[in-house]
DNA sequence: GTGATTTAATTCACATGTTAAGTAAATGAT
DNA sequence: ATCATTTACTTAACATGTGAATTAAATCAC
């Protein structure tokens, strides 16, 4: 090991390796089922009858807006979401159908297994402080925003 | 909350997250010179003269084969890359122009600073731990071992 | 109540992610 | 040399990422 190729990225890129490796535990299976990764995002953060509009569920499962729009016209085509009528009429309000709850359980099981099996490769504890450490990080970049530039 | 939404996906998400906070930090500036976050890992890759295949830009900027092709016309057209002739005539080998190399001397600068940014944020000696922490999470996955290394 | 403003989603346009299929050149076996 | 195989990329098709513009509905100011 000589000195490193100094890649000064090599925070951004050890992330996208990381996630890359991570991401590839799951594919197939969920990919199997039909879903994509986002998708599978969607669906679980509405597992249990959790109905949400789409604002908290773009939040939620990191996706953006325009993104969420097109998975969820998918996923209702699929007939695996429906919307539910809300006050405000502006905001659109999404829950599983019984097809997409039993869809979810289907890959469930199968994801907790792949889970189980990364903490056992990686070490349970390590993993734990490993994610406490990520969202450390976030929380140090997000607290300072204003960015600073830009005065007229 | 013990039992609230009990996110055992909270790896993935982290990562997520974690990189959505840190690529936010250089997204400005390198959209702001008519780049995308990805163009510029292509431009970072190849910068001092550097002159590589397609297969290797790919690894080390983990992108995927497809996209690199599409992001090589886009920087081709722009002037900032260019292929060499190779005596394998499958491959192509790319290097920066002089234009490139002016750019990415421009980006790098700020650059430095925001990551410079971020070790005062987060913490040095916590950032690195972290990213040696993420190279062992992916190593413990990866069942076949690409190196991902260099040759000179 | 009327109009300006803000909020919630969507649409648009373009770039990339992802898998599968296709093309061309180098390699290997006979 | 000839042909099957492998290697290096590209293309195709569809899904998502991303920023800007748009539409519709709620809220605020008067």
């Amino acid at each position: 090991m000589a000195d490193a190729p100094r890649y000064d990225d090599s925070l951004t890129i050890a992330l996208l390796r990381a996630r890359d490796a991570v991401t590839a535990q799951f594919r197939d299976h969920v990919g199997a089922a039909g879903l994509t990764l986002q998708q599978w995002r969607v669906i679980r953060a509405l597992a249990g009858g959790t109905a949400l509009d789409t604002t908290t569920l773009a939040k939620r499962c990191v996706i953006l807006a325009p993104s969420l729009t097109r998975i969820l016209r998918h996923l209702g085509d699929a007939g695996l979401v429906e919307t539910v009528p809300s006050r405000d009429r502006r905001q659109r309000v999404i829950r599983l159908t019984p097809a997409g709850e039993t869809l979810f359980i289907d890959i469930w099981q199968v994801s907790q297994q792949k889970y189980a099996a990364i903490e056992d490769a990686f070490g349970k504890d390590e993993l734990r402080d490993l994610v406490v450490s990520l969202n450390r990080l976030r929380a140090s970049l997000e607290t300072d925003q204003e960015t600073g530039d830009v005065p007229a």
